[in-house]
DNA sequence: AGTTAGCACTCTCGACTGGAGAGTGCTAAT
DNA sequence: ATTAGCACTCTCCAGTCGAGAGTGCTAACT
């Protein structure tokens, strides 16, 4: 049983040994509160958590450190979120509307600041629609049997893919062509642009709208990731000698990190998620934790997520996670509202 | 004087260091190279050799180590290049045509190919057009008050940027303003868009002609680089204590690496230039040699580079950089000609 | 002249050792 | 239930030592 006075005392080793990375002994947490009680009492308690699996000793008789049952119960009940401060807010903020560029811009940038605001490597992924539909295409000519089939979504990003020609076709029955297809095939999802190809009786402008229908799935599908903070990560204690830190190096830049960000592809947006060593399924994930919030709305749904090492400093991560996700749901809607 | 002997001698001391990573020592060269003359009398070569400045001794009898000066000798005068066998081609060839995306994909995956191929780290940028011009002009409707503005330029890259609209606008009148504007602005570059804009008479047009302007510029200067191989770096032995490795990440991710390539912007299409330590300007690029090479046309050029311990394959490095490069030039060739 | 055998000398590197110090668990008293 | 006291464990660091690798120099040899 969890009592008060050991929930306590687990808190205080915890945050202890997220701020020091040392293993944290019995001394140490009654200096550093300047509790009442001895440091044999606190021993007992101590060792009452470890048969229980909050904390374990790295090796007999040293301190103790947090294991994941043990971050986990301070995640959900002992631990007191650190806000983000207005002026924080605002820094952020205007980091981010300097950028007028495009998304993927945007996207970038919001893992730099969110990796440099917490001291970890984040991670952002594009917007994935739930179901895309297209506003607008246009056909431009490349070469004499290459046209570019270019498509503004209607999250406002573009997609392009070369399109071969079966005659050579001029600039203006190019353009001609997109205008006819523009009137039957916007606003389509992939399903309705398959349809509308169906009945076309041109084979050059079916072709067209099966290759409309193409990229519109594409959109759909691909996930691109934006990672920043890796030189943060790897400078913390954990990875100070080479083989963590190459592994490190390779576990960031898999695609592990992605699988992990799909399983949480269940998560509401708004809420935050956190994932702890071994709650990973993934064996090289033991030592990881990422704390996940998706952002977007029904329509179109995106992931930002800080990656870190176990003792991460949960009470800054979470609620900085959760404002960088809010406020690019923001800024996606500004750009979607039609 | 370097003497024949000498600098064949020198030869196998860079040979040697570079596969071993190790000093090398009078008694290697000899047993390697089944010499019939003594360790004693290599020892006195060595000895000249670094009198002169194309070896070091790490510490007081220790190996001999190349100089800068030594790499630099080695790859003007002793090298014999590694040619890219016909294997090795055809499987870089098919990697590279699996993906039919776009240029980003292809860029970012030549990275990654070239990294693997030479087991160090790779950049490739954007190709940049000497002078940008459009091809054709697009203009969607966001919402009421924002239109987006797409370009195609005659590179087959798409711009986009956001366009405040002065008034509420249809899609029906923004496609007639685009098609308006494409006829004027066609194979313009930045400078007669500009002249464009000035003449125009409605408002609204010439902020879109100006705009456009800004895209080509933009086009012009934007050098995105993609980078790969960090992992492969890493693995050298040069890089087996933590603090040379956190500095060889920070090194890798800086704008320094660009610095440089913009540099070699003389160099030019089709030959390879080979920078050597000290040879960069900048003190944390000391232990850093880059092999790069440009690509692309008259009018749009890129760089293909390597990056990664002076100590470096140079004779396996030069001929697959040149050889990725020279391939780039053929895929940006098949989709610029018009 | 250039080459080579022989040898003393230098320097690194790994293994070993021996406290010092930090921290615990246990026992017995409060 | 709490606590003082103490024996015990384990890490970490600094110092030492010897083995080994490699050189430079000298003197003899071709």
């Amino acid at each position: 049983m969890l009592t008060e006075r050991r929930a306590a005392i687990l808190g205080m080793v915890v945050n202890e040994y997220i701020s020091t990375a040392e293993p944290v002994s019995s001394r140490a947490i009654v200096a550093r509160h300047h509790l009442d009680i001895s440091t044999a009492t606190i021993r007992n308690e101590l060792a009452r958590l470890e048969e229980d699996g909050y904390i374990t000793q790295p090796y007999t008789s040293a301190g103790r450190v947090p294991s994941d049952m043990g971050y986990r119960t301070f995640v959900e009940m002992l631990m007191s979120e650190e806000p983000v401060e207005a002026q924080e807010q605002r820094t952020i903020e205007h980091q981010l509307h300097q950028v007028m560029g495009g998304l993927d811009e945007w996207l970038s940038l919001s893992a730099t600041i969110l990796a440099g605001s917490v001291g970890n490597a984040a991670v952002v992924t594009r917007p994935r629609a739930a179901s895309s539909r297209i506003r607008h295409a246009q056909l431009v000519e490349l070469n004499h049997d290459t046209a570019l089939l270019v498509a503004v979504m209607d999250d406002g990003r573009v997609r392009q893919r070369m399109l071969p020609l079966q005659s050579p076709t001029s600039q203006a029955q190019l353009t001609d062509r997109a205008v006819r297809l523009n009137v039957r095939i916007e606003g389509a999802d992939a399903r309705i642009a398959r349809a509308v190809a169906a009945e076309l009786p041109d084979p050059d402008e079916a072709a067209t709208a099966r290759a409309i229908a193409d990229l519109i799935d594409e959109q759909r599908i691909a996930e691109e990731t934006f990672l920043d903070g890796l030189n943060a990560v790897l400078k913390q204690p954990e990875f100070l000698d080479t083989d963590r830190m190459l592994e490190a190096v390779a576990t960031l830049q898999a695609y592990r990190v992605r699988r992990v960000l799909e399983q949480a592809i269940d998560a509401q947006i708004g809420s935050t998620q956190v994932v702890i060593g071994r709650e990973h399924g993934d064996d090289s994930m033991q030592e990881w934790s990422m704390v996940i919030s998706r952002y977007g709305d029904e329509d179109a749904i995106g992931t930002v997520a800080v990656i870190g090492p176990t003792r991460m400093a949960y009470h800054r991560t979470i609620p900085r996670v959760r404002y960088v996700a809010r406020l690019m749901s923001h800024l996606l809607h500004e750009v979607r509202q039609a």
